[in-house]
DNA sequence: CAGTTATAAGTTATATGACAACTTAAATAA
DNA sequence: TTATTTAAGTTGTCATATAACTTATAACTG
């Protein structure tokens, strides 16, 4: 029947209740426990499907998603025909920032700043490593900001990219992870500039941000770092200042205070 | 009979090998393609269970866990009695580094890369907003870095947790989070010096980061910003120069060239 | 005896069928 | 109309069986 059907965004809010912990929950967390709390190391052998659905009392089906959940988590590893074992790799959490997170405006700032900081050492390192296509793909999307017809998402698109490249020119491929999981992180809050009206992008913000670029692609192009560092702080700084004004301004105007 | 018994780290390297994808995995990559290439939006419904059996050839059971390992990545979200649904933070995934990469000793000085533009904005921030608490959380590690008869891994405890406290004391949570993150991810090399013969833990070695170390909480104490970041960088440049020097040697002394 | 092969046991991987719990839409009853 | 019941669809869980893989040991071979 398929009942969610064409209107499987019904209620929002629904998605986001909690539900009681399924049994697979219970066997996740268990296992999850047993491991942190150093009963046992990263390599050891944990103990097998059954024994689990033995002390835990629930089918293999449960025991077995959940150790796909702890597997995909990288905590543990399954090897076929030996057994249950703790991942090397048991301590290495991921760097994880929720939805909730980022959609509060202050949090938004926090990243900046943290941005801020990778960014420019960034800019600083493609300075010194950069090839010619580097270049020449900065150019490409500086141009298309630079056009005058473009749309709001082609020029967040664009924009983003441009920080993309010079992630890739820097020749750290950490970098460019880095970048690329913060960008998507940073692009929800652009919905706050509509809101207020288009006030910061019109053509005179267009042009500052543009002269920011420039000076950054300048200094790359040189292979100058000292410089595309003081140029990519001064422009992340910018970012920093017109994200605070909004914050100012919002938290003044407010209902809410 | 539990092979593996308690000799279970036999062989390191066969956990490493490649296995060939099971149908889980194949599973996997198909519904997670099939979200990915923007044919089911954030929130809107995906095929059940009984069709991806059809389409995909293979038993529920592989689909489940391939959905248990979709829901704890944070990508599907089950709703029981209505379907599998694309999450709404589908597209926020996590920042992640392999232990494969983490392990290749010119990824860590990638890593080190990273971390230095973290580390130098992070310790301007803290410069700017540490309170007392933090500055003498900051002395009470240092005090113990400085006892003389400290065992590496007491030491390696009260590095981290050093720069830890500069991540509290910047008041930004992602500065600290991200620390925490690599901060891990940067311990395992340090087996690499013990392999030197200890050339670099000696008491030469110990000075150096100390003076590194005190340079950079006088800044903080003073609310000195840019002294800080000087101190923060030329700490972590050091360290990665360390880390060169050390690539060089392995790959100038090391059989396989 | 040394080295190889075969066998058996333990383990995970996969398949199948069944029932319970939950959700929705339609049918039914008041 | 409104409320309740019913039916169908879906995920959650259980149980059983078989295949594939790994290892230790026994059996075999020279």
């Amino acid at each position: 029947m398929r009942q969610g059907g064409t209107d499987a965004v019904h209620d929002e809010r629904l998605a986001l209740r909690k539900r009681r912990p399924s049994l697979v929950d219970a066997a996740c967390e268990h296992i999850r426990a047993s491991i942190l709390s150093g009963a046992h190391w990263p390599g050891s052998q944990l103990p097998t499907e059954a024994e689990f659905v033995d002390v835990l009392g629930v089918s293999r089906t449960v025991v077995r998603e959940a150790v796909a959940r702890l597997a995909a988590a990288g905590l543990v590893e399954a090897r076929q025909g030996k057994g249950l074992f703790v991942s090397e790799t048991a301590r290495y959490q991921a760097f994880q920032i929720t939805r909730e997170e980022v959609e509060n405006l202050s949090d938004v700032i926090q990243l900046l700043e943290l941005r801020l900081s990778v960014e420019t050492e960034m800019a600083a390192l493609a300075a010194e490593r950069r090839s010619e296509v580097d270049v020449m793909s900065m150019r490409q999307q500086l141009k298309i900001l630079g056009e005058a017809a473009i749309g709001l998402d082609d020029s967040v698109k664009a924009d983003v990219e441009f920080h993309n490249v010079i992630a890739r020119a820097s020749k750290n491929s950490y970098y460019a992870k880095l970048i690329d999981f913060l960008g998507v992180r940073l692009v929800p809050p652009r919905s706050l500039y509509l809101r207020q009206g288009q006030s910061y992008v019109g053509a005179r913000y267009k042009a500052v941000i543009s002269e920011e670029h420039e000076a950054i692609l300048d200094a790359i192009i040189r292979r100058d770092p000292d410089a595309a560092r003081v140029a990519a702080r001064s422009h992340m700084s910018s970012s920093l200042k017109r994200h605070r004004d909004l914050q100012d301004f919002m938290s003044s105007h407010s209902p809410t205070g």
